[in-house]
DNA sequence: GACGATTAGACAATATTCGTCTATCTGTCT
DNA sequence: AGACAGATAGACGAATATTGTCTAATCGTC
């Protein structure tokens, strides 16, 4: 890595914990500046507004959470504990850094109003890749989508629905870990042949 | 206590963690009002501005935590424990509640610059209870202070002083618990017969 | 309906923040 | 030494946010 994408991963590292404090709104480039321990004229060198620093951060957490995805899926287990491996690592790198952040509402409407192609591009890659995993799920019998009447491309928006409205109940009170697990027990039962 | 009384402590009750979470300047009377459920005018019918809310909420504590102090030390044991525990009940109200709140400084600061007079009164106040102590500690022969050549009042303002100046410490990264009870055994030893 | 308390919303006066710019400083390289 | 790139403090106008005040409307209780 260069010079000034290692610049930009230090500012990132520093600002990453300043939003989840106090929210978008309430950070400003003087906090994010202090906590990077540089002055606010260099974060400009490296970033052209706050926002745009705000979608590189979110950029990077989808990109790091997808590398962490796509290692569960191509892991040991069956097709049901890869899956639950991967949704764990996909809600761990994007969703738990948040939840305990009395701000996690507007940081994710923020990231939607800024950030929003990274986040649906991300999602839409979580689909296809469940949808390849439960594709040879079935070619190789260990699942059965035929009583269903679904695709593997189905069943996967399914899930990532899902796991949308998990988080989003989580922000108001719910259990996410939890709320998780009984889902994909569900899941195992209903595709079990 | 009347209407306007109760209305008062429910808006410092629903703005105290807002102060501890998002600091003094960063708290809004938007925030405060949200926190407290009630429309932001209705805050200036309890409290002129922003800064006498804080005022009266730092009297509040100070109070609160001077009641404590009394009881601590007008409850069993020896003169030493009984210390130890009013300065337990001294910095649980006082120190505690801010202390993990990364603008604990801050907060600090403007108390020191918005509600002087009762942080001062306050120790003061600290300060003439524990010399009373340790006067009736030394009446009943279960001190001495004739070797360190000092009044009770001395010793009560440097116990207070240390106390201030652990305050400081932690916020800057040592143990508050651990610190205060070091200098108690330290105390102990010295005023022990 | 009368009454007091509360609200939403508008308002001017401040205060804060953003993004930009300049002058200055600090290393590094030659 | 001088040239150079990166960083800094500080100032700046413009855009936003916040404060404290006010009014008209609403709510709940008598």
């Amino acid at each position: 890595m260069n010079q000034s994408g290692q610049k930009s991963e230090a500012i990132l590292d520093a600002a990453l914990p300043v939003f989840v404090r106090h929210g978008f709104r309430k950070t400003s480039m003087a906090d994010i500046a202090r906590a990077a321990r540089m002055s606010r004229a260099a974060l400009y060198l490296s970033f052209s507004s706050k926002e745009e620093l705000f979608r590189a951060g979110s950029a990077r957490a989808h990109a790091r959470a997808m590398r962490k995805v796509e290692a569960a899926l191509a892991g040991d287990g069956d097709v049901f504990s890869r899956i639950e491996t991967a949704i764990a690592a996909f809600q761990r790198e994007l969703v738990a850094p948040f939840a305990g952040s009395g701000d996690a509402a507007e940081l994710f409407e923020t990231n939607m109003a800024l950030a929003r192609d990274v986040t649906l591009a991300a999602r839409a890659e979580l689909v296809a890749l469940l949808a390849q995993a439960l594709t040879n799920a079935q070619a190789t019998g260990a699942i059965t989508l035929d009583a269903l009447r679904a695709t593997p491309a189905d069943v996967a928006a399914i899930i990532v629905a899902a796991m949308e409205g998990i988080k989003d109940a989580q922000v108001a009170g719910h259990d996410l870990l939890e709320d998780t697990r009984l889902f994909l027990r569900l899941l195992r039962k209903a595709l079990s042949r």
